[in-house]
DNA sequence: CAAAACCAGACGACTGGTCATATATTAAAG
DNA sequence: CTTTAATATATGACCAGTCGTCTGGTTTTG
């Protein structure tokens, strides 16, 4: 990697946790380029608009939280619904740790961007629909393994369960506790059709 | 009501139709006294500041948010958990109406603000609260007449089911569809133990 | 006619974005 | 190896505009 694309890459990294906090119109490029010690000058070298910036630091959330939930959900030891029941409980316990804050960078932006831009709208999109199919791949296995009822809709369940964590970490920010991730975590059991775990 | 008050009441009500679809930062105090034909000086003598109007705002919409989920949920003719089912049925309805947009202003604020102001995140609690208390009364006098299992937790259950709603609202967002939705109501009847709908 | 309500305009700070200049890199020439 | 010329990159000062908020003169009211 070189010493640019290095730059680019704290840019990217430090502000987007500025982002996660203050959100976007909440956040100026100034914060941004402050908070990686990069000229603000130089920061439309490396971006086009402060739109580029974010559509471009979701798509580096998505990808270390997808890698993040493949390694949490693929390894085989464990049948596949311990491994996803396992995943959320080790998520709850991690923004625990983060005293509640910030939750999910990727809702955040949602709810305050997805009606002003389309460019943001879209990455936002796609990058729910991958998390939701990783979901929906450990639903099938659990199925083709007997686990959960043949014929739960797995897709339907999958992006239902998805969209239920993400309100459920929403309401975390506005509570500061872990009740509603508990909630969640207690009902999940439920919603998976027949479940031996 | 005077014409003050009701000049105020003009400018939570139109104001925070702009501030629905363009947030709490991406609104400026201008766009709200413009939405309401205003003069801009005026708008701190109704408000000690912009976090004071959304405060405000907030309150407004939980009041007739309150009122539309009571009036939908506690007419007696029909059992518990089918006002309840019937009551996000034409939630669902009325944001395809909308063309998807918006979604729940609580919601939009909550993630927008909540680390950012506690006055607003202290509002926001207090009124996502309030609306998980309306559903849990279903749940439970739908508990108290044998509709669902009576060793179900109550107030777990209402608790996850409202997150879940709003996470669905969420992802519709950003999907610019039905489907979040759609899952959420396929979805609801299994989370309501032994029920009879 | 005093008091209260109102509001145009201005305040300094800050916004996303640009651009002329400064610095760094490379290539050719000696 | 230098030296120098040519090119590419980096950057802080700056742009026009907007931000939330406040002041102080004007209008309305009791």
């Amino acid at each position: 990697m070189s010493k640019r694309e290095l730059k680019k890459d704290q840019l990217l990294e430090l502000g987007m946790d500025v982002m996660k906090v203050q959100g976007y119109n909440g956040t100026s490029v100034k914060d941004i380029v402050d908070a990686a010690s990069v000229p603000k000058g130089s920061f439309y070298t490396y971006f086009d608009s402060k739109e580029a910036f974010v559509v471009e630091a979701l798509e580096k959330a998505a990808q270390e939280g997808l890698q993040a939930m493949r390694t949490s959900l693929n390894h085989t030891a464990e049948p596949p619904l311990v491994r996803l029941t396992g995943f959320f409980k080790q998520k709850a316990d991690e923004v625990t740790e983060d005293g509640f804050k910030i939750g999910c960078f990727l809702g955040n932006i949602c709810q305050e961007m997805a009606d002003s831009s389309d460019a943001i709208r879209l990455k936002v999109r796609q990058t729910l629909r991958n998390n939701t199919q990783v979901i929906q791949d450990i639903l099938d296995e659990a199925q083709s393994l007997g686990d959960i009822s043949s014929d739960a809709n797995t897709q339907v369940l999958a992006e239902f369960i998805f969209n239920a964590w993400e309100g459920a970490l929403m309401r975390m920010k506005a509570a500061k506790c872990r009740e509603p991730l508990d909630a969640f975590l207690a009902m999940l059991p439920q919603l998976l059709p027949g479940a031996r775990v």
